[in-house]
RNA sequence: GGCGAGUUAGCCAAGUGGUAAGGCGUGGGUCUGCAACACCCUGAUCGUCGGUUCAAAUCCGUCACUCGCCUCCA
C-alpha cells in the first residue's frame, strides 16, 4: 500500500509500526457552530482510509479531537451569554450527528481538549526544562529557532518565513523573543475560561492540544497524522515542533493532507456568502450522497462543490443502488438454489472487480478508481444477473458489490420500510386496471402514487416501489 | 515577496513514457401498453510554445490562466 507523504513528498510503501496495527490521529473540528461542507472532507477522507485499513486486516486506533476551547467558542459564549462549555458540548452533540449521516464511524477515542490540559501543561513544563520553551507575564512561547528541523514539513526555510513575510514580523506581538515564536500558554482574559498553571491561570495556545493527545492516546511516535492541507502550517509544523522536542523521537512517519473543497474554485467563506454546513445540505440530499460526491474526487486535488454536481452524484451513486435493489430482489425470489458450474465461473471473473478496486485504494487511497470498479462490477450485474440465477449466486454478486461500497462508507442496502397499506391496495388496483388494458386507469393511479411520493416500476417480477 | 498545486470531452474525473478508465448529461436504438430501470451505440489527442525520446497527456523548459499556503481556518 502507499500512501503520499506530505513530509517527504512522495508516495511511500506504508510500514506500520507495530504489525497489523495503524496508529492514526486526525485533526477535528472547532466546535463553534455546525460543522461546514469542508470540515466534512477531512472527516470522509479518512474515515474511508481507516476503513480501508480495517478491510485489508489492520486493527486501526483512530484518534480524533474535537478543539473545545478556543477563541470563537468564548466569543459565542459572550454572545449567548452562557458558559463556554455549553457552547461547545452543544455543537459536538451535532457534529456527531452529522457524523452519523455521513455514515463515519466514531473515532475509537474522541479526546477534549478541555479534559487534557493537565497533559498540555507537562509538555509545555518539559519544553521549557529543555530550553525549547520561555514565559514573559504568564505567556510561555515555544523557541521555534532552537528546534532544528522547523519547517521540514511544510518545506518553508525559516528566514524566508521572516524576510518574505514582513507583516508578521512587524507585528509580532509583544513578548516574543523572535517574530516566529509561538504561544504554548496565555493567560486569561476577562470573563475567559482558564485553569491554573505554573505561569498564570489562564489557557492552551491552539497547537499543543494535538501533541498531547496524540501522545496521550496513541503514543510518542504514530503511523500517520492527517486533516486539512491549510493544516499544514503553521498548525503541523508546530505539533511536530513541540512533540519532538518534548518527545526526542519522530513525531509521524505518515503526514497526509486533504485539498480543500471550494465553491465556485473559491474558497468557502462567510464573507462571500458561499457558506454551506452539512446541515443545509441535508435538507436537500441524503448525506450519503455528500459522501459519495466526495470520494468522486481524489482526496489530494481541490474539488469544487455546486448543486448541479449533487445532482450528478445522485444520479451516479441511483445507479448503484438501483442494481443492488435488483439483485436483493432476484436473490429473495430465485428458487433455484444450486449455483451451476458457469455461475461459479462467473463470479471468479467478477473478482477481478475486486482486485481493482483494491489496486486503486493501494495507490494512496484512489477512490475515484475504486468507485469505476465499483461501477464495472455493476455493470456486470446488471448485464448478467437474471431470475434465471440460483440464490447463491445472486447474493454473491450482491454481496461483492455491497463489500466494497461499505469500505467507502456507502450503504447500498435499501432500508427495509414496508408500504403503508394504502399504496399496497393502489398497486394492487393498478395492476388489476393493466390486466384489463384500462391504461388510462393505471396512469391515473401512478400519479396518485407519485402524489403520495411513491415511484413504482414494473419489472418482470412484478410493480415494485423504487423509493 | 517566499513556497506550493493545478489546467484531460457539455459537466465531473482517473490516467507519470507506448497512441485516452469510469460516471453524469446529450442524441439514437433495443426492451416496455406507456413510463422507469437496464442494455447497445454516440464524444476529447490531453492550456501555449519549444525540447528530450523510436515513442509523451505522461519527462524538461517557456508563456498564459486558475487556485492554495505564508494570519484563525478542514
Amino acid at each position: 500500500m502507499k500512501i503520499y507523504n506530505t513530509l517527504t513528498k512522495q508516495k511511500q510503501e506504508f510500514i506500520p509500526i507495530k504489525e497489523g496495527e495503524v496508529s492514526m490521529y486526525v485533526c477535528g473540528p472547532t466546535v463553534y457552530n455546525l460543522i461546514h461542507i469542508g470540515n466534512a472532507r477531512p472527516m470522509i477522507c479518512f474515515d474511508t482510509v481507516r476503513r480501508y485499513f480495517t478491510y485489508k486486516g489492520y486493527k486501526v486506533n483512530f484518534v480524533s479531537n474535537f478543539t473545545d476551547v478556543d477563541d470563537k467558542i468564548i466569543k459565542k459564549a459572550m454572545e449567548e451569554g452562557v458558559e463556554s462549555d455549553v457552547i461547545s458540548e452543544r455543537y459536538i452533540a451535532e457534529c456527531k450527528k452529522d457524523m452519523e449521516a455521513m455514515n463515519i464511524l466514531p473515532a475509537t477515542v474522541h479526546p477534549l481538549a478541555t479534559k487534557e490540559i493537565g497533559g498540555m501543561i507537562q509538555m509545555i513544563q518539559n519544553l521549557e526544562d529543555k530550553g525549547y520553551a520561555y514565559s514573559k507575564d504568564g505567556t510561555v512561547y515555544y523557541r521555534t529557532r532552537k528546534f532544528q528541523g522547523y519547517g521540514k514539513l511544510s518545506k518553508k526555510n525559516i528566514d524566508d518565513l521572516e524576510a518574505g513575510h514582513r507583516d508578521i514580523k512587524v507585528r509580532g506581538e509583544d513578548g516574543k523573543d523572535d517574530p516566529l515564536d509561538f504561544v504554548l500558554w496565555k493567560p486569561k482574559k476577562q470573563n475567559e475560561p482558564y485553569w491554573d498553571a505554573p505561569w498564570s491561570k489562564g489557557r492552551p495556545g491552539w497547537h499543543i492540544e494535538c501533541s498531547v493527545m496524540a501522545k496521550r492516546y496513541l503514543g510518542d511516535t504514530i503511523d500517520i497524522h492527517a486533516g486539512g492541507e491549510d493544516l499544514v502550517f503553521p498548525h503541523h509544523e508546530n505539533e511536530i515542533a513541540q512533540s519532538e522536542a518534548a518527545n526526542g523521537s519522530e513525531f509521524a512517519h505518515y503526514w497526509m493532507h486533504n485539498a480543500f473543497l471550494n465553491i465556485n474554485n473559491q474558497k468557502m467563506s462567510k464573507s462571500l456568502g458561499n457558506f454551506f454546513t452539512v446541515r443545509d445540505i441535508s435538507e436537500k440530499y441524503d448525506l450519503q450522497i455528500l459522501r459519495f460526491f466526495m470520494l468522486s474526487a481524489h482526496y489530494r486535488n481541490p474539488l469544487n462543490f455546486s448543486e448541479e454536481l449533487m445532482e450528478a452524484a445522485k444520479n451516479s451513486l441511483n445507479r448503484i443502488l438501483t442494481a443492488v435493489d435488483n439483485l436483493n430482489r432476484l436473490a429473495q425470489t430465485s428458487t433455484i438454489s444450486e449455483i451451476s458450474a458457469e455461475e461459479k465461473e462467473q463470479l471468479d471473473q467478477a473478482d477481478r472487480y475486486r482486485l481493482d478496486f483494491e489496486q486503486a485504494m493501494d495507490d494512496d487511497f484512489n477512490t475515484a478508481d475504486a468507485i469505476t470498479a465499483i461501477f464495472d462490477l455493476v455493470k456486470f450485474s446488471n448485464t448478467n444477473a437474471t431470475s434465471e440465477n440460483s440464490k447463491v449466486y445472486l447474493v454473491g454478486l450482491l454481496e461483492k458489490i455491497n463489500m466494497l461500497c461499505n469500505i467507502l462508507g456507502v450503504d447500498p442496502m435499501p432500508k427495509e420500510v414496508g408500504p403503508s397499506e394504502e399504496v399496497v391496495n393502489l398497486i394492487f388496483a393498478r395492476n388489476q386496471a393493466r390486466k384489463e388494458k384500462d391504461f388510462a386507469k393505471a396512469d391515473e393511479i401512478r400519479n396518485q402514487l407519485l402524489d403520495l411520493g411513491v415511484t413504482i416500476k414494473d419489472t418482470r417480477e412484478g410493480t415494485v416501489i423504487v423509493k
